[in-house]
DNA sequence: TAGATTGTTAATCGATTAACAATC
DNA sequence: TAGATTGTTAATCGATTAACAATC
């Protein structure tokens, strides 16, 4: 009976996105070798609320001693089971470009679930070769070989174009789910896991904030009238 | 008198991150050669709820014509006018890695508002090198050429232990918005703009609902006696 | 005109934040 | 023991969803 977690409905990605903050925190401070911790000192340090730890931490059966807090190591541990850290699932990467040869490259994933094992392409002068010992190969031997190898992750590095009979190909490997990196949004069955990393959207908020920003600080000339009012009624 | 933005508070990143969206989704429709589009469209090919969309756009100081809908290609002006994709912003990138390397390759993002002008690191083998025409840089350049060339964006690609006094290097430097590639929660003054891609975070939501899944599916033999209580339970 | 579409206002939902009780 | 910490329950807030009114 290792298993204490009560039965709860599906986890918000918020948590889960969290979650994987604290396990880099922790690692870093275990590092450092501290031994134990409280939440009041992660919430501080990342800049949330430490109810908002605890809950997070209480979604992976944790419990911790009053007085004391958590030991790091166990922490890390519980968090790791708890995201399926521990247990590595083979990969497939199709779309060789920049972004694709990084993460092939990047073995860095391999302690958080997942090992890239090979990459699919249509482009004659990648497929065959080899990329940090992983092979590259042409994007018609996906189903197949997905299905052959039971892979369960696929990994969406192409142009946009492609993006969505790309993920067909992969449902129909039998791939449960897929991680996409083009700036679509993918059709697939309800039952498949999608998670998109949008970085464009990421560059839009920054874009969008920034701007504002200049427009506050004055820093751009074409200031109109009704925005100089607005200035002028702040000051007030 | 074009700019008929009402005032609004800050717009929240979600509504910004739409917005990313609906441009790469109509610039595809656009290219499709399709001329008008109303909402609901918009809405339904993106699987989010038609007032939502007319919110989002309502951001932007867009108007719509009852019974016709919005011609494309003012939608994705507006949106990309918005997001201050039409004006773009000379970016440094610290960090010449994998990823480093792959996004200063990447010239996709010269039309979401960022022009990587020049990569820092500190590998001597990198210093002094092109790639595709850009510059590398020792990172202890930074501040200096950040000042001198006013430079607002910075990029952060670095591994996790520097990515702190990168950040800090370039708030230095006169760097106001910064995007976070590191799994690290940078500390900067409040008025600074920091973006992070989380993209372990992302990978922690994919994996713990596979997880989730396969335990849901059977898939995974080490299955207990009250998870098999709890199926039983749903088949009546 | 009728109807498709827009835009806005109200209701619901979920996540965040705050307040409180429990414990070594 | 007193106090720091845990864990939980309640209140607030914001975003999503639904319902409605306006218009070419």
């Amino acid at each position: 009976m290792n298993d204490t977690e009560k039965f709860t409905g599906p986890i918000s990605d918020k948590a889960l996105e969290r979650l994987a903050q604290y396990v880099h925190y922790l690692r870093r401070r275990e590092a450092e070798g501290l031994e134990v911790i409280s939440a009041v000192t992660i919430a501080s340090d990342l800049g949330v609320y430490h109810t908002q730890v605890r809950k997070d931490l209480a979604l992976t059966g944790l419990v911790g001693v009053p007085k004391v807090g958590h030991k790091v190591k166990d922490l890390i541990k519980a968090i790791e089971h708890f995201l399926n850290w521990d247990n590595v699932h083979d990969a497939f990467l199709v779309g060789v470009g920049n972004i694709g040869n990084a993460l092939i490259k990047y073995r860095g994933f391999e302690t958080s679930g997942i090992k890239i094992v090979a990459g699919f392409d249509v482009d004659k002068a990648l497929i065959g070769k080899e990329i940090n010992g992983i092979p590259i190969y042409h994007t018609d031997k996906l189903i197949d070989l997905a299905n052959r190898l039971k892979i369960k992750i696929g990994i969406i590095t192409t142009p946009a174009e492609h993006a969505q009979e790309v993920a067909e190909m992969m449902v129909e490997g039998g791939i449960l789910a897929i991680w996409n990196f083009a700036p679509v949004v993918l059709k697939v069955p309800p039952d498949i896991i999608v998670q998109n990393v949008e970085l464009y959207s990421s560059l839009a908020v920054l874009s969008q904030k920034l701007k504002s920003k200049l427009e506050a600080d004055g820093d751009i000339p074409q200031i109109n009238e009704e925005e100089q009012k607005e200035e002028e009624e702040k000051q007030k």
